[in-house]
RNA sequence: GCGUCCGUAGCUCAGUUGGAUAGAGCGUUUGCCUCCGGAGCAAAAGGCCGUGAGUUCGAAUCUCGCCGGACGCACCA
């Protein structure tokens, strides 16, 4: 967390595989036992055949679900060494599979020699009675292992209020959390503080200078200082509740601004943050790294595993050594420390602290920063793979498809509470958390607060609302619903509709352990897009209360009941509500 | 100059570990309200995946060059 966090830059990207999650492929209950029916088949098949399992072999979920369930390119890889055309691998493949998987209704070939493998029904509509089972932990997966997983996100200087690029890095580190601890790891959220150093200086004497000149004891204005309304305001607010504070010495009366702006501003950055509903479980405070000694002992870590040297009066970090282009200095010759000093006393004792894996949201201006904080790690002594930087990019604010200028001027939407105000949590949230971090966001004002599919939240959530809807109507219609369904009471699903939202379904606690893996929040909303499709889709095409008999009545019902459960569990994961009525 | 990231339909964006005919929404065109919520559904049109090579059974995806864009490259915070 550099210090200064330009306010309407925000993240970033590409979220670097992270070691954590691992290496197997984790899939929910239905989809693990699909794949791993079909692994084993395939592993039986090779040892038939004295063969080893090629490198490249892979089972996977097949682009267009007219191809199957699951699809293989094995007898492509296997023709070379049984010196037969892919394709005849490929049907002796096949036979094989059908006569010795679980569950497998059809196996064909395919293409230059895909083995394409289609499940029972019945395999699929198992997923309904593990949403019922599981109820909002259905999507729940132990891939974390329970692993101590700290994600840092906005951090902001507490010189101004949040804007809108905060807002941006708030949702995705928020979201990432709530995905995070989804996908069964034990998640801490936390917000550093910058409340030493120069920022600090310059808001006291800020403050300060706008409380003179209100007094009528002006001073020069200062060179550099914040130079937003709220200042004034601030400055005002502390003249009338003691008048005499612009008789102090300019010592203590910054020293009295700064305190009181910091704590005014810092309390007021905390109601944006839970108006947006993002929530920090610890509030980090620079100043106790400096006074409670955490920075020596950062350096004494760093000593001790060769890494420091003095030079020209300075105390320099040989992070060239570790992947940075050149040494960094730690403390000044002035005897100052640079903010890589406390960024590195910070994470230092977050590793103390017992965390088992780092994560950073920082603006992606801040990019450059990485390779030296990763040097840092590494210095520590830990795995450099256990500290991610998520990257979030800027956001650029339109009205009507022209861009807001970024000034202080009041009138325009700038901070995040006027934008939350003007569209609303869950619109912001949902636009927010819909592009790979990575990526630069156009928020149009104008679009985001129409309920069209300019901003597609509402479709989601109208597939909630409707579903919802369509429940209350089956009560009132005394259709009465078991809690549990039996896979006799959902034989009534043999559809291919029935069959697409089923293995969506099936998917979502994939989707969310490739987000956790991959901490890229937009595989969410994307996902909820989708299946929000399906449901509008198969609403159209076919009646739900009035089915042909009570028992398909009751079997689309429980379908319907359970893809609520997930999209609820996924605008939850968003943070975006699940309204019943729209 | 060096480094990181980005370039996919008119627009905004997805595309997992390299897989089959590259997807979605918006916009455009055409249909659908005697029927459970039309904030909806169905269908059509729309593509040199920036560009040129390479790797291989196979590339939007991996490698290199080039073009175009964003952002970094402090004894700043």
């Amino acid at each position: 967390m550099p210090a200064t966090r330009p306010p309407w830059r925000a993240i970033s990207s590409g979220g670097p595989p992270s070691p954590f999650p691992a290496s197997t492929t984790f899939r929910s209950f239905i989809d693990m036992q699909a794949f791993d029916i079909v692994r084993s088949a395939l592993a039986d098949f090779l040892k038939e055949k004295g063969l080893e399992w090629p490198a490249k072999a892979v089972v996977e979920p097949p682009k267009d679900p007219k191809h199957g369930d699951c699809a293989t390119n094995m007898a492509l890889l296997l023709a070379k060494p049984l010196k037969k055309s892919p394709r005849d691998v490929a049907a002796e493949l096949c036979a094989f599979l059908k006569d010795h998987a679980q569950d497998v209704e059809r196996a064909e070939t395919a293409g230059p020699g895909f083995c394409n493998v289609t499940f029972s029904q019945a395999f699929w509509r198992r997923v309904v009675l593990e949403a019922e089972e599981k109820g909002s932990a259905f999507g729940e997966s132990s891939a974390g292992k329970g692993r101590k997983a700290l994600v840092e996100y906005v951090s902001a200087n507490p010189t101004g209020p949040l804007h809108v690029g905060h807002g941006r890095g708030a949702a995705a580190g928020d979201s990432l959390a709530r995905i995070l601890r989804k996908a069964g790891y034990d998640v801490t959220t936390e917000y550093y503080i910058n409340d030493a150093g120069r920022q600090m200086r310059l808001l006291g004497l800020a403050v300060w200078y706008r409380l003179r000149g209100l007094a009528g004891r002006p001073m020069p204005e200062p060179e550099e200082y914040y130079r937003g309304s709220y200042i004034v305001d601030i400055a005002k607010e502390m003249l009338d509740q003691d008048p005499g504070l612009a008789q102090l010495s300019d010592a203590e009366g910054q020293e009295r601004c700064y305190a009181y702006a910091k704590d005014q501003i810092l309390a007021g950055i905390k109601q944006d943050l839970a108006d947006f509903r993002v929530e920090h479980q610890v509030w980090f405070s620079e100043k106790t790294l400096v006074d409670g000694g955490k920075v020596d002992r950062a350096f004494q870590a760093l000593k001790d595993a060769g890494y420091t040297y003095e030079k020209d009066g300075a105390l320099w970090f040989a992070t060239s050594k570790l992947g940075d282009d050149k040494d960094r200095v730690l403390r000044k010759s002035d005897g100052s420390l640079t903010y890589f000093a406390s960024d590195i006393a910070y994470h230092h004792d977050k590793y103390g602290r017992g965390y088992d894996w780092l994560i950073d949201v920082w603006g992606a201006d801040h990019h450059g920063y990485v390779p030296r904080m990763k040097a840092a790690v590494q210095a520590m002594g830990r795995d450099p793979a256990s500290f991610d930087v998520v990257l979030i990019q800027l956001v650029n604010l339109l009205v009507a498809g022209k861009p807001v200028e970024m000034s202080t001027r009041a009138g325009t939407f700038e901070t995040l509470a006027d934008v939350v105000k003007e569209v609303g949590v869950d619109a912001a949230r949902f636009m927010f958390l819909s592009r790979k971090t990575d990526a630069a966001v156009d928020f149009d004002l104008e679009a985001v607060k129409q309920r069209t599919m300019e901003n597609p939240v509402y479709y989601v959530q109208y597939a909630h609302a409707r579903i919802k809807a369509v429940l209350r109507r089956a009560a009132d219609a005394g259709v009465v619903l078991p809690e549990r369904s039996s896979l006799e009471g959902l034989s009534g699903l043999d559809t291919q509709d029935d069959m697409l939202l089923l293995r969506k379904l099936a998917l979502f606690q994939d989707m969310v352990e490739t987000a956790a893996r991959t901490l890229n929040v937009h595989h969410v909303s994307h996902y909820l897009m989708e299946l929000a499709q399906l449901l509008h889709s198969y609403y159209a095409k076919y009646p739900i209360l009035k089915a042909e008999t009570k028992a398909i009545a009751c079997a689309r019902l429980a379908l319907l009941r359970a893809a609520a459960q997930a999209v609820a569990s996924g605008l939850g994961l968003m943070g975006v509500s699940a309204p019943e009525h729209m």
